[in-house]
DNA sequence: GTGGTGTGGTAGC
DNA sequence: ATCGCTACCACACCAC
């Protein structure tokens, strides 16, 4: 990267009686790259020196008068509509500049390309303006392109007032369409949230990052160094990447004024905020209201909004120069940070490196600084960067580290250390360790019994500026660390529902996005977690943040699912029946997040329901085969036969348990029944619970009938658990005898019956599955017995049916519809 | 001890 | 107004 540096090198430096600033800034985006590709091109003729700003402008000019002519001759109709007018185009505009031009000219207007030729300009056409732009430009009539537009179309110089892109009407004008509020009821709103986000963004970026990596790395593996080589490692990482990148794009000097990036004025996040703020005692996640007061009377908090796409930009170049310059291994931190990695270097070399780096990115970024740690392990690299901040580079030895170093870092600089650890050990003796050198007189032993082991060791371990194993593990396992184990969705902002209906519809919602996801990275996953964020006892319905969480409290739950899967339909309705059993009103839920947890990649001649043909592996060597077979029975996968002469010996073993099972169980028969009952009595305790809660919900909500989960409650998910377990004994016991009971099954259906009435289908059609995998596993051998036929009958003839009269809850074709149809 | 679940904390701006 | 995400580790606790 070999960025031009005007500044230094421009032979027009100290030449011009305006200051070199203004005449810069005082060009479009397109003039300045003109700009630029004409200095250089100029140096080349070899007259660089002595060609001055004034000149270029000049030949500029006569250039384009003349290509305006030409063009006037061969494509005008004579129209002298834009007569006298001169126009200016500024930024990106539909129609573009280039169109603009063509029919200004054609038209008898003047084309002006550079705004430094004031008084020349008599219109400037924009369709939007930076504010900073805004400003400068007051004293200009300024308008949007239609007015060209229009006046070509009518044939008539329309007047220019009814197209002013006043900053008033600026303001009226695009809320328009985006009054259309989008609440978290719509199908757009996720889009919409994500599009916003900056942690999505930030957490996006990462997983991106992290992706390419491994990608890059398949396809060129990298050199990884060795545990016992000596390494240097460099920490690198924008200064307020938000706020320069913001500032530059909207033309404000990051030095000049205090600046936060956020989206609101008041209860809203400061995402970044420059060291001039900082100076005020700003801090990053604050919000802007409290930043406001604490600014002096009289003077400005300037605030810039997002820029997700230049925020991308700025780093995509950062990387290039990153991946341009010979480290061993760059390693992806953040959008805006990375940790790059070589062999030994002396302390000059390094110095060598930071200073090129930091040049380079200011470079192609408009300005934007990177300060950079460089040390011999990761936690030296990050102390030193913490140390060499705003705007600098530090490299340190770890020899030769006085306390002064130490003393000037605070517990929470230490990786991994934050605020809730940062007080635990600053509060564990007395008088309160307050930075890292007196964090070093700490004993290993005490360490440990105040954050625990893992941690304790690693504090240790950092304050001696050696890492930890798992931390290493990035240098020395990158793939492995790099490597996508979860995939999740948090969604914990405007959130604010009414019936379970409706939270229903958004679980779907969110269940397509995390399984386009899914499919994307050819995974499957095995186990679901979901989380959710209910509004806590005493706090306000409304939160002060618009449409915030607020104080919630957090309950989780996860489910397996036995098999790998992407399918849509089971994992939805798992999501739904999972929120369903944690007991949340519908009003009082304040945030969702699903997770998948367990990814395996997609096989793609992977059965539905997983079996290992007997006959691979009984050739299996016999020292792997036992630890395989002990791994599918973890799974739960089974051996089948294909051909059904031999028995092999898990199958053996198999069928030799079963007796033992149903002894041990369920040939009681009243255990069922007494199960049931008592399912009857949680029903009613929980009711009773309930009606409790209703009264103490009832002062903030109007208790309508949706306000609350419909009447009847569910027992929670461990009883589920032991109600499947139970119903499989009772099938194994039953099997090759007569079958089901009859008073049992109807008991059962009764059950069913009302697990179907209040919309937990999932759990039907889980008791559904489990059944026909049983009755499949079985076949084999009972398919000839009345109970296997009879049990048959009752997944046939009373199940399936609850479960296709149903099947709109599950959105999908179920493939067990499909198998059992038949 | 092993292995599972739910909770809590941290990281990036 | 406002956009409080998401991956991952470590731990406490439980059942066996």
């Amino acid at each position: 990267m070999s960025g031009y540096n005007y500044e230094e090198d421009s032979p027009l430096a100290n030449k011009s009686n305006i200051p070199e600033k203004s005449f810069l800034e005082s060009l479009s985006d397109d003039g300045l790259l003109e700009y630029i590709a004409g200095l250089s091109q100029e140096q080349g003729e070899d007259h660089g020196e002595q060609y001055s700003r004034g000149d270029y402008f000049h030949d500029k000019q006569k250039r384009q008068e003349k290509q305006d002519r030409e063009f006037r001759e061969r494509y005008g109709n004579g129209s002298e509509l834009f007569s006298g007018i001169s126009i200016y185009v500024n930024g990106f505009t539909k129609p573009g500049r280039l169109q603009l031009h063509e029919m200004v000219v054609a038209n008898g207007g003047k084309f002006v390309h550079f705004l430094s030729c004031k008084g020349r300009v008599s219109h400037i056409i924009a369709s939007n303006l930076p504010l900073k732009k805004r400003v400068e430009l007051a004293s200009y009539k300024i308008c949007r392109p239609e007015w060209i537009v229009d006046s070509i179309e009518e044939g008539k110089l329309l007047p220019w007032q009814d197209y002013a892109l006043l900053s008033d009407q600026d303001e009226i004008q695009p809320k328009l369409p985006q009054t259309a509020i989008v609440s978290c009821k719509h199908p757009d709103f996720l889009k919409q949230f994500f599009s916003k986000s900056r942690l999505h963004h930030l957490s996006n970026w990462k997983s991106d990052l992290r992706a390419e990596f491994c990608e890059r790395f398949l396809e060129k593996p990298l050199r990884i160094p060795g545990k016992s080589e000596v390494v240097t490692v460099f920490h690198i990482d924008f200064d307020c990447f938000f706020a320069s990148v913001s500032a530059a794009a909207n033309g404000f000097d990051i030095h000049a004024e205090p600046i936060v990036v956020c989206h609101g004025t008041k209860n809203s996040d400061i995402a970044s905020c420059n060291y001039e703020a900082r100076r005020y005692g700003i801090r990053n996640g604050m919000w802007v209201g409290t930043a406001v007061r604490m600014m002096p009377r009289g003077k400005k908090l300037v605030r810039l909004g997002y820029d997700f796409e230049q925020f991308e930009l700025m780093s995509k170049r950062f990387y290039q120069i990153l991946h341009d310059s010979q480290f061993e291994l760059v390693l992806p931190i953040s959008i805006d940070e990375a940790v790059c990695v070589t062999g030994y270097l002396t302390h000059s070399e390094c110095e060598l490196i930071c200073r090129g780096i930091r040049e380079n990115v200011s470079n192609v970024t408009n300005g934007c600084t990177v300060s950079i740690g460089c040390g011999g392990s990761l936690v030296l690299a990050r102390l030193a960067l913490k140390r060499s901040k705003p705007d600098g580079y530090q490299i340190v030895d770890c020899d030769g580290l006085d306390d002064v170093f130490w003393s000037h870092l605070k517990i929470e600089d230490l990786p991994g250390v934050g605020h809730s650890l940062a007080c635990k050990i600053s509060e564990y003796s007395y008088p309160p360790i307050g930075n890292l050198l007196e964090l070093r007189q700490m004993a290993q032993d005490s360490l440990r019994r105040c954050v625990g082991e893992k941690m304790g060791n690693k504090i240790y371990l950092a304050v001696r500026g050696k890492d930890d194993e798992e931390s290493c593990k990035m240098i020395y396992e990158p793939r492995q660390f790099f490597q996508r184990k979860s995939l999740s969705i948090d969604i914990n902002w405007g959130i604010r529902f009414d019936t379970i209906y409706e939270i229903d519809e958004f679980i779907d919602r969110c269940t397509q996005y995390l399984i386009d996801k899914l499919r994307e990275l050819d995974k499957k996953t095995s186990q679901l977690t979901l989380k959710i964020m209910k509004r806590s006892k005493d706090e306000a319905i409304e939160p002060p943040k618009y449409l915030g969480m607020g104080k919630c409290d957090p309950v989780a739950r996860s489910t397996r699912l036995g098999v790998p899967t992407d399918e849509f339909g089971v994992i939805a309705t798992e999501i739904k029946s999972t929120f369903r059993s944690l007991c949340c009103p519908p009003r009082e839920l304040r945030g969702i997040a699903i997770q998948f947890n367990k990814l395996e990649k997609t096989a793609s001649n992977q059965a539905k329901l997983p079996f290992v043909d007997a006959k691979i592996y009984q050739n299996l060597p016999s020292d792997v085969k036992s630890e395989i077979g002990r791994e599918l029975n973890k799974r739960s996968i089974n051996i089948r036969r294909t051909a059904p002469k031999r028995i092999n010996s898990y199958q053996e073993q198999f069928i030799q348990e079963l007796p033992t099972q149903i002894r041990g169980e369920v040939e009681n028969e009243i255990h069922i029944t007494n199960k049931v009952n008592k399912t009857k009595f949680d029903e009613i305790k929980e009711q009773v619970a309930k009606r409790q809660n209703e009264k103490v919900n009832a002062k903030s909500h109007f208790l309508g009938e949706n306000t609350i989960l419909l009447p009847i409650k569910f027992q929670n998910q461990t009883n589920f658990k032991k109600i499947i377990q139970l119903v499989m004994n009772w099938v194994d016991g039953t099997i090759r005898s007569q079958g089901p009971h009859e008073k049992d099954l109807r008991l059962f259906e009764k059950y069913l019956q009302r697990l179907s009435d209040t919309n937990r289908l999932p759990l039907v059609l889980r008791i559904c599955k489990l059944i026909s995998v049983k009755l499949e596993l079985r076949s084999e051998f009972f398919s000839h017995c009345n109970g296997f036929q009879e049990w048959e009958k009752v997944l046939l003839q009373m199940i399936l049916p609850k479960l296709n009269k149903n099947k709109h809850t599950f959105q999908t074709v179920r493939k067990l519809d499909i198998d059992f149809d038949t």
